[in-house]
DNA sequence: TTTGTCAACATGAGGC
DNA sequence: GCCTCATGTTGACAAA
């Protein structure tokens, strides 16, 4: 497949319609006003050279062709036209370097593939709407690998929890530094620091050491708490 | 026959 | 108003 772009040495035949768009506000589709219904299609090889070993100037139509005959037939869609490999590949080539095109450039470009200007337009839009397609794929697909990996983290760490809360057996008992007699509820308070329990009538508190040494060195305020528990 | 690709086209939005 | 772009669609064509 990948006609266009197909190393294949594809059978690139094409149908020249009698009439071809112009650029711009061209209607699109054959309307059928032609003799049987068609679209005076005529068939050419953009492969081969035009006979007397010239090459087809226009592949679709030379501008003075399109000129010349719209309106006989009105608007029609040309049958499909298949880029050479050349003309593909040059494309591309600047396509690499710059993704849009000045007018400049696209009429320089189009003498230099032997296009309408209008045609380097259609493929740099078609390209671009490819290459956006392309990438908005790859996020999808990276998107539907964090969420999956996130999946996993979020089970694990909800089995986590139910581990932990099933280890948990009794709110702590809170011993006075003083009287080291178990200190009522309402004597307690929340540590903002730890968020543990502790006694709020405690010694003044003195701003605890970084957490290393507070690790290293525990205070009564913050016994050093079991690994599992909260 | 079905399916995928792609040139060509239509249309609406935005910039100038 | 013209031009360009993004987006969606159409139809021809080739390959499966």
């Amino acid at each position: 497949m990948m006609g266009a772009t197909s190393p294949s040495g594809l059978e690139l035949t094409m149908a020249v319609p009698g009439l071809s768009s112009s650029s711009g506000s061209e209607g699109a589709g054959c309307n059928n006003n032609n003799a049987g219904g068609g679209c005076n299609m005529r068939d050419l090889d953009i492969n081969q050279p035009a006979s007397g070993g010239e090459e087809e100037e226009f592949p679709m139509g030379s501008v003075e062709e399109d000129e010349e005959e719209r309106g006989i037939g009105g608007p029609h869609r040309p049958k499909k036209l298949r880029l050479s490999k050349e003309q593909s590949r040059l494309l591309e080539e600047s396509f690499r370097l710059n993704h849009t095109l000045t007018p400049k450039q696209k009429e320089a470009l189009a003498i230099k593939l032997k296009l309408r200007p209008r045609q380097v337009e259609v493929w740099f839009q078609n390209r671009r709407a490819r290459t956006k397609l392309k990438q908005t794929e790859m996020e999808c697909e990276y998107l539907k690998r964090c969420f999956g990996s996130l999946t996993e983290e979020n089970r694990r760490l909800q089995r986590e929890v139910e581990e932990l809360r099933a280890m948990r057996v009794a709110p702590p008992t809170v011993l006075s530094p003083h009287t080291r007699q178990p200190l009522p509820a309402s004597a307690l308070t929340m540590c903002p620091r730890c968020e543990r329990i502790t006694a709020a009538t405690g010694p003044p508190a003195v701003r605890p050491p970084p957490s290393s040494a507070a690790a290293a060195a525990p205070s009564p305020f913050h016994p050093r708490r079991p690994s599992a528990a909260f």
